[in-house]
DNA sequence: TCGCTCATGTAACATGTTACATGATTAG
DNA sequence: CTAATCATGTAACATGTTACATGAGCGA
């Protein structure tokens, strides 16, 4: 129920209509965290109405609804947010990992580079983000950007690492092999 | 489709009937990469079987069905490892971090403090799995316990010196703060 | 007035979860 | 014989995606 909490966590900050939050998903929270459309949001709006989490505080032209976060609103937020993190989590990229022993050592050793180049690519667009913008930084630490780019940048950077280790290992034990073995 | 192709990338290894397939899923596959339940296998399974990528290749006690892995399947299951990455990651953890400015800066504290301790703790169990597995992992550097165990150990220490770097970044400005404004 | 963006909704389908349901085999 | 495990399936529901559908307001 991740869109629910979402939704409830964007309303916190400030009322907002469907279309608004539509918006919001569209930018870095789609990209890196979670996506939905606006045929999900509207309904999931119309449910957290009904369950007074939300009420429509004003109507405006084409038929725009402006929602604002309630107490019961609030308070549901504050508990999914501070309740521990999810039980056995979805990660299709670790799902890769898992299936890597299933490929030819040759096949393995490609996706290996290509992880680790386009881990190092993605650190270059992060660094572009962050350059230059450290002083808002030191003004609201809790800024959710940044928190996420620093966040991204140390995670994708330890990918990056573990692809190169990865591919090391391999190396080595292709050396040891052909030199115990004699195979090229 | 993570699902299908996490069936194709086991069964590339060996054949196994849905209960097999299913017990893969109790693991550590389930735990950390992917989920998935009986209910979902068996019937993923009979649509592989229709495509063409896998086969019934015996059929034993209780109706016991052991499936195979076609060429069509491993062709299909190559193509989707090989191919570039899934568009648009959904990550509960990462959609909390943006979310993570809605709170009250005591609460975003706490959170933080959490996961840094929850990070800990993992690593302390990954460690206790690696310790004393090194020579199987000389051997076998592909072993995809291994590849997955090294990832989460770096993943998880760049979390916890993230949550960590974040912490300090907020009683950094709370300090300055204090000492501009004479709060404590 | 014409095209773009704003703004909301529904329907059909795909995927994933929980619960219900059944029965065979084997070890003690 | 009886309990645990092996083994397969379906049904109802929740969640998420894609496509279909409509219309108002605004700027050129």
């Amino acid at each position: 129920m991740s869109l629910r909490h979402a939704l409830l966590g964007l309303l916190v900050r400030e009322p907002a209509s469907g279309y608004d939050l539509t918006k919001a998903f569209e930018g870095a929270l789609g990209q890196f965290a979670w996506q939905a459309r606006h045929s999900q949001i509207y309904p999931e709006l119309k449910r957290l109405t009904g369950d007074g989490r939300v009420e429509v505080v004003s109507e405006g032209a084409r038929g725009r609804k402006t929602y604002a976060i309630t107490g019961d609103g609030r308070a549901e937020f504050r508990d999914w947010m501070m309740r521990a993190p999810e039980t056995g989590a979805r990660n299709e990229f670790i799902l890769r990992l898992f299936l890597v022993s299933s490929l030819e050592r040759d096949e393995a050793k490609a996706l290996l580079r290509g992880y680790a180049d386009s881990a190092d690519e993605q650190l270059t667009g992060i660094r572009g983000f962050l350059s230059g913008r450290e002083d808002d930084w030191e003004s609201d630490p809790l800024d959710h950007g940044h928190l996420a780019a620093d966040y991204s940048l140390r995670v994708i950077g330890a990918i990056r690492d573990w692809a190169l280790a990865a591919l090391d290992r391999i190396d080595a034990a292709e050396n040891a092999s052909s030199g115990s073995r004699g195979r090229s």
